[in-house]
DNA sequence: GAAGACCTGCTA
DNA sequence: TAGCAGGTCTTC
């Protein structure tokens, strides 16, 4: 669940409580295909003893730029998260120097955990932050338009961008009034400006509300704070299908699209 | 492209 | 109880 607004608001929320500089002291890992392919001795051993440095953000994942040199890489995938209380599905528990506990929680248990000695093996594999200057109008509008594929999936591709995830590429595809299947190199110039301009709002406003969260359950996003995403009642499209467009009326149409779940406005979003 | 895999829990 | 979920990977 946690796409680019998450990941940010979780980073800036360990760096105020502190994460930073603070030592390892312990690890526990309950659920050892989290660290895969390291063993829990072999990644205990490494992590153990360690300063983290810094914590970042790249697209989806978060670093904690260790003190040995090496990057632990964490990706939350559907349902990670963090806290500084005991939950029920904390994986993996790490006692930090000053008395701070830090859980990581995973529901799923899809999240993963990375640690290597230089992040660009995989960071090398995303295209630019979609909140950087690295992705420009000139790249976006370049990619897209030397590429043949619907556009909701080519912005979904981390390879191609990197943060967005379902929630805010219906957001933004609703806010630049594109249909989501519209083939990347049908689109006009005007209308690559203002997705160019929908994805870097709708993920800035997300950040500006700490993210995005649905339900009420436990696969449902929270911050380190515990609680909910403040972006939640400011969604326009996704998981609204059936209810009324704010910019329209029109019922919002719900549908799958490249496997995901779609939704978007049949009257402002023409294909 | 598409479909299945990885998982658990919520909703209808 | 079936179907679906914020993400990615692998294998057709």
């Amino acid at each position: 669940m946690p796409e680019l607004p998450e990941v940010e608001t979780i980073a800036r929320q360990l760096r105020a409580r502190g994460v930073e500089g603070k030592t390892i002291l312990t690890v526990k890992v309950n659920w050892a295909p989290t660290i895969q392919p390291l063993s829990v001795a072999q990644f205990s051993r490494q992590v153990r003893g360690q300063t983290i440095d810094t914590i970042s953000r790249v697209g989806k994942w978060m670093l904690f730029s260790l003190r040995s040199g090496q990057t632990l890489m964490i990706h939350l995938r559907m349902a990670g998260s963090f806290s500084m209380e005991q939950g029920s599905h904390d994986r993996i528990v790490m006692k930090l120097s000053d008395g701070l506990t830090l859980y990581y929680r995973d529901t799923r248990k899809f999240g993963r955990w990375k640690l290597v000695d230089d992040p660009q093996v995989i960071l090398g594999n995303l295209g630019p932050d979609a909140l950087t200057r690295r992705f420009s109008r000139h790249y976006f509008k370049d990619t897209m338009k030397n590429r043949h594929r619907m556009i909701k999936p080519l912005i979904l591709d981390q390879g191609i961008v990197a943060g967005l995830g379902n929630i805010y590429a219906d957001e933004a595809l609703w806010e630049a009034q594109i249909h989501p299947e519209r083939l990347s190199d049908s689109l006009s110039d005007e209308e690559l400006e203002r997705l160019f301009r929908a994805i870097k709002h709708v993920l800035n406003i997300g950040v500006r509300n700490r993210g995005t969260s649905l339900g009420a359950g436990k696969t449902n996003y929270r911050d380190v704070e515990g609680e909910s995403g403040g972006h939640r009642e400011k969604v326009k499209a996704y998981g609204r299908g059936g209810k009324p467009c704010t910019r329209c009326k029109m019922l919002l149409e719900r549908t799958v699209v490249a496997q995901r779940g779609t939704t978007y406005c049949p009257a402002c979003q023409r294909i």
